[in-house]
DNA sequence: CTGAAAGCGCTTACAG
DNA sequence: CTGAAAGCGCTTACAG
């Protein structure tokens, strides 16, 4: 059975073509007798719009895509779960304003994107889980010069502070240290990557360094990890840690996978947390609660980074201005520590 | 500036407009110099393809729509974490066969993917979570009246025998419940949902009871639990049979949430598991190993799932009969039991 | 408020 | 192997 087009929802309802687009599109002023007829020929025939069609005449393409880089550290889910609510929130929140969203993910070694802007598939991108975005700077610039909107979360660019959406990773980490040294403990870990090009967990260490320095308590550089973000470095890390004997009462972990990590190994070895050893996560992904301890943590909004990243890029792709914009966090207190 | 259109390419190259189609489609023969020249031209200007023009004329939209319902019983993730993994590898596979992936979040009131094939967004859909698949005969017969290929993941429906895409339910049940009375277990707990709108759990639910007929264990109504499918709702459910004093030394939940809420309640209640309790669950989510004990579970190949469903969905939308398929579970031990 | 007409940027018979 | 031409199904000035 062929599709029917418009040609036939307007032989139906005794109109011309044109009118039946204009009483579909409900943009243009139609006699409400019109309408009614338009409305019932399209019910009766199962119509709808050719979005294809209508995508190349408007030249508006009204879908975002949702670039995701694929997570090495988590082979089997292949998506960090850190975005697992997030990409559910930019779902939602795309299909309330009516876009919708292409899903891809991404490997290293991918065009990467620039194909998703440049064939009109979308009308911008959002990047998700691209953490050491250096990395992919000569890529960036193509879109740049294309002119072709994106939004990234998490890390922030030198060259773009207005292209930043993220969380307020130095006021979260700070906040979480503070209360660990507020508990009493002076040797806290920092487990993740310290490192400049990884710009969220390097904010996170400056609220570590910060809260030291405020309460007056010394960094010491030994307890200061460099890892990968996996459930099993941190758990190695940790481990190593104490194979070396290297004295610590409590871990600040830049990822909840990374304390989770740190917990096991805390436990397999005999040690108690929070007693002997507090711990605190980074997200608040909802294995925080399965475990045991519960796992206190910063929590990252995700909520209101998914409605921020959508709004942002449409701004961007209606040619408008964007804002940087950084979400507050909020110490989530459990068990752990 | 303007996006360049195939007449610009033309131009460069030298050769009529037609040709770059062809050239670039690279599913016409073209003489190796011209070809040369139309991909240098192409790469000059940063030219590609307009997906929508070519969607439009070509009728081929080289798209899938992967369709996920919203889950009420996880309001923080929107999506259930079991289809994580699966979604990433759907992404996957289909970013590897070349097919775009449009992705939505359906909530129970929603027109619910009936616009994605009318309007030409994309050739078939893939359903996730649909659980109660009954509720939503009605909308589907619209599908099918159009013509619409679709395929489900999970549960099996009477009418199409053929269009099942779900794992070995009845079986991987057997497994698990057999081990548990190899184990010594003779008072299981069946935790979930064992009414008929629920097939992939009536499934499990008949394995359940294999097992027991097989042991020569009698099944006792009082262990078939009803409830719904999140941690909050195990862990009440156990609550109730500790309070109410039934006597039961084993739990086998229909999926790992479920099993996790279980045994917090149990653990919380002073019992250990599984010197007291065993407990299996079902799924193999990637936090049964992050909890205390290490979970016990029936995994489901979430990457077999996803191969077949888009290869099914593909095959269905040439016009090929489909399979119905079912993947084997498999039976992981940890823990718990 | 409505119609006739042009045209978005491609693909693909049809001829050669 | 290549070109000229038609046309996919819409949207949107332009007139009235």
């Amino acid at each position: 059975m062929k599709r029917p087009t418009s040609f036939d929802i307007a032989a139906l309802a005794g109109v011309s073509q044109a009118t039946v687009s204009r009483a579909l599109s409900n943009a243009y002023p139609v006699s409400e007798d019109v309408r009614r007829r338009v409305f019932e020929a399209a019910a009766k025939l199962n119509y709808t719009v050719d979005i294809n069609a209508r995508k190349l005449r408007s030249k508006k393409i009204n879908t975002i895509a949702v670039l995701v880089s694929e997570d090495l550290d988590q082979p089997d889910n292949r998506i960090n779960p850190f975005f697992l609510p997030l990409i559910g929130s930019i779902l939602d929140y795309a299909g309330e304003k009516g876009v919708d969203v292409l899903v891809s993910l991404q490997k290293q070694s991918d065009n990467w994107g620039v194909d998703y802007g440049f064939s009109r598939r979308a009308d911008g991108i959002i990047f998700l889980g691209y953490r050491d975005f250096e990395t992919y700077r000569q890529k960036v610039e193509v879109l740049r010069q294309v002119g072709e909107p994106w939004v990234v979360f998490g890390p922030q660019m030198s060259e773009d502070p207005d292209l930043f959406v993220g969380s307020d990773n130095e006021g979260g980490a700070h906040a979480a240290v503070s209360h660990l040294i507020k508990l009493g403990r002076k040797r806290i870990v920092f487990l993740g990557e310290a490192s400049e090009r990884h710009s969220e967990f390097f904010e996170r260490f400056k609220g570590y360094v910060r809260a030291h320095e405020e309460a007056g308590v010394k960094v010491d550089p030994a307890l200061a990890i460099d890892c990968f973000i996996s459930r099993e470095e941190g758990a190695a890390a940790i481990q190593r840690l104490l194979d070396d004997g290297v004295d610590f009462d409590a871990v600040f972990a830049v990822t909840d996978l990374l304390a989770i990590g740190a917990i096991q190994t805390l436990q397999k070895r005999g040690l108690v947390v929070p007693r002997d050893v507090s711990v605190m996560g980074f997200d608040d992904l909802w294995v925080c609660t399965c475990i045991n301890p519960e796992l206190s943590t910063v929590r990252q909004d995700t909520t209101t980074a998914a409605r921020v990243l959508v709004d942002t890029l449409i701004r961007l792709i209606d040619g408008q201005p964007a804002e940087m914009t950084r979400i507050p966090t909020q110490l989530v207190l459990r068990e752990s520590c």
